[in-house]
DNA sequence: AATTTAGTGTTGCAGTTGCAACAATTTTAC
DNA sequence: GTAAAATTGTTGCAACTGCAACACTAAATT
């Protein structure tokens, strides 16, 4: 389990038990669709998904609400990452979940005598590095200036990541248009151009590029 | 100086010399509109602008420039937060500058042992989720379906930032509308019906809004 | 001080997009 | 296993937006 979390990478099981006890970390279950409270009564504090997933949501003052950030096994979400000046914002599971709360200055505190605690920050460092990453390629996403370019641009940044012109969207196509920050219908819409001028094929869910 | 510098808090210059030496630091000059290559030949190499300014900035393949993020005095760059199956990215000065590059690797080395090293960690992580939030925020401005409310939730963001209905815009209109990922002609269009409604009042560049 | 470059302000127009609405299908929950 | 909820697929239409083009002003460069 805790390999396949990249927080946990090069971290012994019993070292990271015997860290946390160390530095007050606090483990929590949630069930489905609980809202989870505790992360944001402090800043600093750093939630980390051990097992399960949950929706880092904004409630805007409308009291529409938007998806900024989705959160499975591994991930880390913060306020320290996070706009405080900003609508209200939760975390909401959307599984049964397992989630550790860490303070940012318990464990920095520890780095310089406990090896574990070195490490553990340093997987921090790369999750954090990760996350610009995927901020900047929505970024890319966003700023294109139609959705036909949106479109083309996401499939080719599939493209790179798997490293073929075929591939499996795992998003549905409503999360799709969220994620694109479009209407649904207009980029369906976009979608069946693209199929019918032979730019893409689209057998369920797998798309091809075919140029 | 080095106070100035969020990156530097915290830290005595004559210590962040001594530890510079320890892991090879170097620092480069550049003149106004050259390219800083150095730091995107290694990967986990991070470029902290120490004077000066310079633009992050992605060539697409078909030759059009995007300005990815603005860095200023303190700021940090490295392959480590970009995308790396992405078009060509590169950093290019916006006026003279100077900028120290180290080796991530190397600093996390000396967390254990050298007290500056840790607190330089400790800053440079909080960069990082700096970094993070400003990504957040662009991005909740660029999910706006319109420029009308691109623009509201823009100076909203101001307002709360500077804690008054009256602020100064310290972009030119041609950045912002690029900032927001609209054509400009159409977000001064947008720009003046919010001023010919009497949502806001532009005395030029100073934005009040009057609901 | 003169010239070049960058930014502002505006408009017509055509193409794109969001919205509303609905049917059909699939998935989830009890 | 069935009812409820979510997702997909589609369309007309009005509104919005990008594009191109131009005049004008401010700022930078030499």
């Amino acid at each position: 389990m805790t390999s396949i979390n990249k927080l946990y990478k090069d971290i012994d099981e019993k070292e990271l038990k015997r860290l946390f006890t160390i530095i007050n970390a606090n483990t929590l279950e949630y069930k489905n669709n609980q809202t989870i409270a505790y992360s944001m009564r402090n800043r600093n504090m750093i939630g980390i998904i051990e097992e399960g997933s949950a929706n880092l949501v904004r409630f805007d003052y409308n009291g529409s609400r938007t998806i900024i950030e989705e959160l499975n096994n591994g991930d880390v979400f913060s306020d320290m990452f996070l706009s405080s000046n900003n609508s209200e914002l939760v975390a909401i599971a959307t599984s049964n979940c397992k989630v550790t709360f860490i303070e940012y200055d318990q464990l920095t505190k520890k780095i310089k005598t406990n090896n574990t605690a070195a490490i553990l920050m340093d997987n921090l460092f790369k999750l954090l590095s990760d996350k610009l990453i995927n901020k900047n390629e929505r970024i890319e996403l966003l700023t294109a200036r139609s959705i036909r370019n949106k479109l083309l641009s996401y499939f080719e940044l599939q493209e790179k990541k798997y490293n073929s012109k075929s591939f499996n969207l795992n998003l549905t196509y409503t999360d799709l248009a969220d994620y694109l920050a479009v209407d649904r219908s207009a980029m369906m819409r976009e979608l069946k151009n693209l199929k019918d001028e032979g730019f893409i094929k689209d057998v369920n869910k797998k798309i091809t590029i075919l140029y």
